[in-house]
DNA sequence: ATAGGGTTAG
């Protein structure tokens, strides 16, 4: 059909069969005739560009209008500035925006209500506050589409009290709110928590008798579960004349966040019954709910749930169940999940990748982590924080610090967390002297108030470096109160370097701030022993007893294939228990034939030597360490994680181990990372 | 012409 056209149609007729080709939606037949037109008149442009903006092509769209202003012969008319400004809303496009605005300006539109409201909207979905201010402020005169375009382009901001500023200011300008108004402005009041303002707006619902509105109702659900009750918002639920999927989402949503799962759920099983349809928010909403309570069992039962009802998992529900994997530490789920996002392409999105990314690096594979990251096009500070975090886990600070000077130079904005990460990287590696410069830099050249965690990583970064003096000096001099974390880390330092004078003074605040906490007793008892000051030690033990405190136990786990097994001290329950112990009895020759020394300060009990090395032949770490290498399958490393610290024996051994064996043991305890490999460890003894 | 719900880091 299209080779039978004439080659160039006189004008007019383009124009019609532009129209017509572009009303049919038939856009590549449509710009295939424009392409031909040398010189097009400006209806011909408007015609084209509109019809482009109208079937979401917006990106064609602006690439046209910039054609448009490059030739540079005709002017613009309204109609195609306005299709050009949102197709600059859809895409977010900030710089064309700009582009936009100063044509508007240029061509003498400014006066123009529709235009002024169309590009007020248009910089609010940009996130420009600072452009649309200056178009509504600009305008000769205002309608209520003014004002609560700029009121939602403040909430879309985060701007939320002048979003609710503008609210009460409209009223004095003349203007009556509508409920678009009123569900625009809504949110302001729910991240807010703002129930003085939330009130005012319900009152104002109320008396204009607003409150059969969908949009209005549901946007209230949302406010009082957020600034009073989830209670106060199942009754105005109740109340609802109208309610629809989202109300549903909204409170359903509602009772995840107050931590009431099996309410929520019971919700969902309501929705259900009565028939409401549900959607993909509706089944997000259910399965991020359960992850974020810490039901992940449940979590994945609902998502298996949903593919059976015939919902594909989208790019959310991915996000939310890649925690899972995360949290079991399991590489192969999370390896999985990864071809999923890869072959839907839902790797474009930051949220997902940065997910991926922290997946990895919880998981124990740092490198798969970098690697992700490094395919990473747009970075905020989320995406930042996560990699800076994941190095520092894996005790490499140096690429921490030089993330975070990456990071800074790309114009991204750190924030608390951020220094969090970078100050815990710097204790990890001993870089004392860059942690106290960027702790000093936070407030002064990032605006980042140093808060109670940040001043406990800088007794961390002292205390691990032996520099214990200058801790306690700096725990004296902090401007708050120190914390359990400040007082902890240098309990533990005082453990490493075996300092009893301090470790006295640390505990014994601990046990007044965090008396249940099982470790300080253990950490001080453990500092006396090995510093032979037996009957010190067994008061402090009477004192945790006492206190009806009791020792978490210690245990360590190991994915093989698709299962996890599990090891406590002496464990003697696995299948191969009897292949572990012959394995450990075997490497402790070769060990000691290497140079290994038992080290039975890590022993709390007072037996004789041989009962020491007995004891700590049997650590749940070496177990789970003796099982992976037992089972590697022709893999060259295994991952082993421990939820409490690794024993400092244990530490030395594995090293011994990962030399004998050639392999690389990768030992996650509750504090970080340790890569072993060819008898050294990542951390270099330093833990 | 302007409107609501589901996702990532400590």
């Amino acid at each position: 059909m299209l080779s039978k056209l004439p080659t160039s149609l006189p004008p007019h007729l383009a124009l019609k069969f532009i129209k017509v080709y572009s009303n049919s939606g038939d856009l590549q037949r449509a710009r295939h005739l424009f392409d031909k037109i040398p010189q097009p008149d400006l209806p011909t442009w408007t015609i084209l560009i509109s019809a482009l903006t109208k079937h979401g092509r917006s990106l064609e769209a602006i690439q046209y209008y910039n054609d448009f202003r490059h030739k540079n012969c005709v002017e613009p008319d309204k109609l195609l500035l306005l299709s050009v400004a949102k197709a600059c809303a859809s895409l977010r496009d900030v710089m064309n925006a700009k582009r936009v605005h100063e044509d508007a300006i240029r061509f003498g539109f400014c006066s123009d209500v529709l235009l002024g409201n169309a590009l007020i909207d248009m910089y609010g979905k940009c996130r420009c506050s600072e452009g649309a201010r200056l178009v509504f402020e600009g305008m000769p005169f205002r309608d209520v589409i003014s004002w609560t375009s700029m009121a939602s382009c403040y909430v879309n901001c985060g701007l939320l009290r002048e979003a609710l500023g503008a609210f009460r200011k409209m009223g004095l300008n003349g203007e009556r709110p509508n409920s678009v108004t009123v569900s625009s402005i809504l949110p302001a009041c729910t991240d807010l928590k703002d129930l003085k303002s939330g009130r005012e707006v319900h009152g104002f619902v109320v008396r204009n008798g607003m409150g059969g509105n969908v949009f209005v109702s549901s946007a209230l659900v949302n406010m009082y579960a957020s600034c009073l009750s989830i209670r106060q918002a199942q009754l105005v639920f109740d109340s609802m004349s109208r309610r629809d999927t989202v109300s549903w989402n909204v409170l359903i949503t509602a009772y995840f966040l107050n931590k009431e799962c099996e309410k929520g759920l019971s919700v969902f099983g309501r929705m259900m019954s009565e028939g409401v349809g549900l959607n993909y928010a509706s089944w997000n909403a259910v399965i991020g709910g359960c992850m974020q309570n810490g039901r992940t069992e449940k979590a994945l039962e609902v998502l298996s749930r949903m593919q059976n009802s015939g919902f594909k998992p989208n790019q959310i529900t991915i996000t939310s169940v890649l925690p899972a994997c995360t949290n079991l530490e399991s590489l192969r789920g999370g390896k999985q999940i990864h071809g999923y996002i890869f072959r839907h392409w839902f790797f474009q999105d930051l949220t997902t990748t940065t997910a991926l990314v922290f997946m990895y690096a919880k998981c124990g594979d740092l490198e798969l982590s970098r690697r992700v990251f490094s395919m990473m096009t747009k970075r905020d500070t989320v995406s930042w924080n996560t990699m800076i975090i994941a190095t520092s886990m894996h005790g490499n600070g140096e690429e921490a610090l030089l993330l975070f000077r990456e990071m800074v130079d790309s114009g991204v904005r750190p924030n608390s967390v951020t220094f969090t990460g970078v100050l815990s990287g710097c204790s990890h590696s001993r870089l004392v002297d860059e942690g106290l410069l960027i702790f000093d830099s936070m407030s002064r050249d990032h605006s980042v108030e140093p808060d109670a965690d940040h001043h406990s990583c800088m007794v961390d970064v002292l205390s691990r470096a032996g520099r214990l003096e200058e801790a306690y000096e700096f725990i004296k001099k902090m401007p708050i109160e120190p914390t359990a974390g400040a007082w902890g880390a240098l309990l533990g330092g005082c453990r490493v370097y075996k300092n009893v004078e301090l470790g006295r003074i640390a505990a014994n605040r601990l046990f007044e701030i965090e008396s249940d906490n099982p470790g300080n007793y253990v950490l001080l008892s453990n500092i006396l022993v090995s510093a032979k000051l037996w009957s010190e030690a067994s008061e402090t033990r009477k004192l945790m007893r006492d206190r009806g405190v009791t020792k978490n136990p210690g245990c360590s786990w190991i994915q093989v294939r698709n299962r996890v097994h599990t090891f406590v001290v002496g464990d003697k329950s696995n299948d191969q228990s009897d292949e572990i112990y012959r394995f450990l009895d075997y490497m402790g020759e070769k060990m000691r034939i290497a140079g290994y020394l038992p080290n039975t300060d890590f022993v709390l009990q007072d037996v004789d030597q041989e009962e020491k090395e007995e004891v700590l032949c049997n650590h749940s770490e070496k177990l789970a360490v003796a099982f992976g290498v037992l089972n590697l399958n022709g893999e060259s490393s295994i991952r082993v994680f421990k939820n409490l610290r690794i024993c400092g024996d244990c530490h030395n051994a594995i090293k011994f181990m990962a030399k004998i064996v050639g392999v690389k043991i990768i030992v996650r305890d509750s504090l970080r990372f340790h890569h072993f490999r060819d008898g050294l460890c990542s951390c270099q003894d330093f833990w």
